[in-house]
Order: structure tokens, then sequence, then C-alpha cells
DNA sequence: ATATATACATAGAAATCTTATGTATATAAA
DNA sequence: TTTATATACATAAGATTTCTATGTATATAT
């Protein structure tokens, strides 16, 4: 657990900056999978990011308890291996927002590049 | 006022996403401007985003001044047709700042493009 | 005159994420 | 066989950032 800890502590960089954007890689990874649940979130992030971006509890499952509050997300639960998880997918408002969701992060991406020189302005 | 008001509410797309990336984009306009005051970097961010971004006045001031605090940022003053103008420019630890800050960024949007799926993964 | 633009500043509220903690089972390693 | 690690969920308290609202003051355009 200490040893973990510690690991964790220098692996993760500075996740400031994703602040904002987790509801939208959720519901992103929703939208290509018909479902996940909450642990195989953390874990898809993380292999898809090789480590740099560590979700935390702390981060991840308010923001889908808000999520299914909102009506974006349904659950369903199901024991594996004697432990219990809890499904995710989209509801149908969920598809329709996945979307409007998408296209703000295209225009954030574009805007932030222009504004760090990190592009060539055309 | 009011009229400006409603504007500036119907103008303003969701800045959700830019938190955390207001000190980068100050460190970074300062890097290519020998120095700047604080409404002039409101302006600048308006125009490059098209009016799509507005820094609001809460967000700005309170972050120029941390920066300085942090010792990241100099400053002076000058009056010009009889109203203050506070100068920000870079410190030399600004200047080492501003280059790890804009590498933090590069990453940040490329996980996130990886994780939106917005970037073919090559 | 009045509204708008310029120019700074700060306090309180809202939102998000981190840290810390809790419960519980399965499996690999010492 | 004890210990650590991995799996799987959850929440409360604190930190940080940004937004909203408010304040002061001058210049300029209508």
């Amino acid at each position: 657990m200490y040893i973990c800890n510690y690991v964790y502590l220098y692996m993760a960089i500075n996740n400031e900056l994703f602040k904002g954007t987790l509801q939208t890689i959720i519901l992103n990874l929703l939208s290509e999978n018909e479902r996940m649940y909450g642990y195989e979130i953390t874990q898809k992030v993380k292999s898809i990011t090789q480590g740099e971006l560590l979700l935390k509890d702390g981060a991840l499952y308010p923001s889908l308890h808000k999520l299914e509050a909102e009506g974006l997300l349904e659950t369903s639960t199901q024991i594996v291996d004697n432990r219990l998880r809890k499904y995710y997918s989209l509801s149908q408002d969920g598809e329709k927002e996945v979307v409007n969701k998408l296209q703000e992060a295209r225009d954030f991406i574009q805007n932030l590049q222009l504004l760090l020189n990190l592009k060539p302005t055309i």
C-alpha cells in the first residue's frame, strides 16, 4: 500500500490540465464500448495514456454518479468472481450529449493550440 | 452594462475545459511579448480565439498576482492617458517555467486527443 | 447626459479534482 | 501462510481554480 502510493505520486503527471475533461472522456469511452464498469475505465485511461493520466477513484465515481443523475448514463450491476461490478452505458440522451461534448473538446484544443502557438495559424 | 453582461453570457462558450490552462496561456503570451498589461492580455486572448474565450477579470488578475508571488512575473506600473497600467513581464524563473508548462500542455493535448479519438493512434 | 471602453482589484460562490479513508474479495509472492 | 497487490466499489474533507458580482475611476463616443 505504501509503495503503491509512492509509485503513484511519482508517476502521476500534472493532472491539473485535465480538469473539466473527465466527463467528456468517460462519455467518449462509453460511446465506443457498449458498457464499462468503473475500474475498467480507470485501467483503460491508464493504458491509453501509457500511465501518464491516472484517474483517481475520488474523481471517477462521483463523476459517474453525476452523469447518471443527469440521465446521461444507465447502470446494471453484476457479480463476477464474487465481486460486484456496476456497468455503465450511454442513455439516449447520453448518445446525443457525447456528440456535443466532443465538438466542444475539438474547439477547445483548437483554441488552446492557437493560444500556445502549438500549431501554425494557417 | 446590462446589455454588455447579456452579450457576454451568450457569447462565452463552455470555459470549463480551460480550467488549469490559464497560467500557461499567460506565460506563453508574455514569452512572445516583452511586456503586457492585464487588460491587454484579455483582449489578446479574445482576438486570438475570435471571441470564443473570454478571460474574466476575476480569473485573470488573481492569476497574475499568484504568478508574481511565485516569482515568475515582474511588474512595472505606468500611467497612460491618466489611467494606471500595470505591466507584467517574465522573470528569469518565468522564462524557464514557460518551457516546462508548454511541454506539459503538448503532452496534455496529445493524451486528450488519444482519449477522445480526435487523432489517428498511429 | 449616457453608454461603452479602458484599467485595475477583491470577496463569495460554484465546480472539479485530490487526498484520505473505508469495505471486501481474489491472487501472487515471500 | 502471512503479506502485498490487484480488483471493485464508495464518500467526506480539503485544495484549487474559475465564475459572478461588485467596487473604483477615467476617457471617449453617441
